[in-house]
Parts: C-alpha cells; sequence; structure tokens
DNA sequence: GGCGCATATGCGCCCGACCGCATATCAAGG
DNA sequence: CCTTGATATGCGGTCGGGCGCATATGCGCC
C-alpha cells in the first residue's frame, strides 16, 4: 500500500498535477515549456518533474540540450486507471464543490 | 484545481486510506473500530476521519455514544471515479511494484 | 576551450502535516 | 450527580515537503 500512497502523494500537488494535465495530451515536453507554461522557476520545475519520475508516472528522454518529459507508456493498469480518473476530474469544467 | 488537490491530499495517507479500505464495504463503522483495527491511536484516528470529513469523502452520524462513519453517499461522480480506481488499486494482490 | 542555454542538485529555510499527551465534550446508565 | 466509555480538540514538538538561491552538469556551437 505505500506505492500508492507515494503515488497519491506525487498526484497531490498543484503543480505536479498541472504538468501532469499538459503530459496528459500524450507528447513530450522539456523542462523549459511546462516551466513557463506553468510559471514555476527552473529548479522547482525540475525537481517536481523528479518526484512524477520517481513514482513512475513519467518518463524522461534527454534529447540535445533538452529532457523531453511524457507519460510513462506502460503505466501498470492500477495506476493508469487512477490517473484516468484524476486527469478526468482536472479537465472537468466548473460546478459547484463536491 | 484546488479542490482536486485537497482530495488526493486526504487519500495520500496511510492511515485514512486503509481507513476507507474498511468503510468501502458501505457500512458504517466506528471510530473505536477504526483505530483498534488499524493499530492506531484515538486522537490520531479521530483527527484523520475528520480529514476525511472535511474533504467530503466521509460522513458521520452520531449514534449514542459512537459515531459513525461512512462513505459519503452521494459523492461527486468524478471523486466517486478516483475513489475507485484507488480503491481497485489498493484491494488489487501483490504485484511487481508499479 | 569558451560560451550559452537547459537541466539537475546541494544547501538552508520555512511552514504545515502529523503525532502524543492531556483535557474537554457528550451520551448512557446506575 | 457521578462514573464510564466514546469522541473531539487544544497544545507543543518533530519531521518532511516545497521553496529560492547558488552552483554544478550536460550539450551544442563557434
Amino acid at each position: 500500500m505505500e506505492d500508492q500512497v507515494a503515488f497519491l502523494s506525487a498526484l497531490a500537488e498543484p503543480t505536479r498535477l498541472a504538468a501532469l494535465r499538459i503530459l496528459w495530451d500524450g507528447g513530450e515536453h522539456c523542462v523549459c515549456e511546462l516551466m513557463t507554461k506553468l510559471g514555476a522557476s527552473q529548479s522547482r520545475m525540475s525537481r517536481h518533474m523528479s518526484a512524477l519520475k520517481a513514482v513512475g508516472l513519467v518518463a524522461d528522454r534527454r534529447d540535445a540540450q533538452w529532457v523531453r518529459y511524457r507519460l510513462t507508456p506502460d503505466l501498470a493498469p492500477s495506476a493508469r486507471e487512477i490517473l484516468d480518473a484524476v486527469m478526468a476530474a482536472v479537465a472537468e469544467p466548473k460546478r459547484r464543490a463536491a
């Protein structure tokens, strides 16, 4: 169960959640793009991506001077389902609070 | 998005997650039962349940000297889906790490 | 090699989450 | 009313997460 807690903790942070929402398009995105879009400092964004990588949510690839992040393609099914549900919730239009 | 972060934060704690797993049977459970089953102190368990209540995950009902907690019956659909996915993951038999 | 852009990381700080302990509150029963 | 069992809460302490700043590292280019 520890895995799930770590996984959920990784999701439970605004910047990381927002980053995942961007990665949710299935494409690759460099740190510089994410930090710009999310208004985060460089070190902050780098660390957050590192945290997402640590729990296996994202993968990275070096491409020249950039590091391209993407969602882990073969994410475990149970994790995938959680992520799907969370992304669906985040993408939702505003309603009254739950 | 803040709501979702609070919601996920509530899930991202071992004792709370374990408590939800117990409540997952759909029934009502008092604090004394939860604290015993989870090996948590009284104040600790009370506070954790309070935290779950604060984000709308559980509802409570006073029954004589006990307070019976249960999953919020009319949980918002998006929240419900996340909870379902998480519970399914937690309930899963052990496999290789995600 | 030197420069510049992109990224990672060491370091120290701060703040909030979580805890235990003690105490308050509440309900039932004698 | 007093006690007893169940639950909530005020308080202080600890610990870890997240941050900025500075610096290191990686990479391409000239």
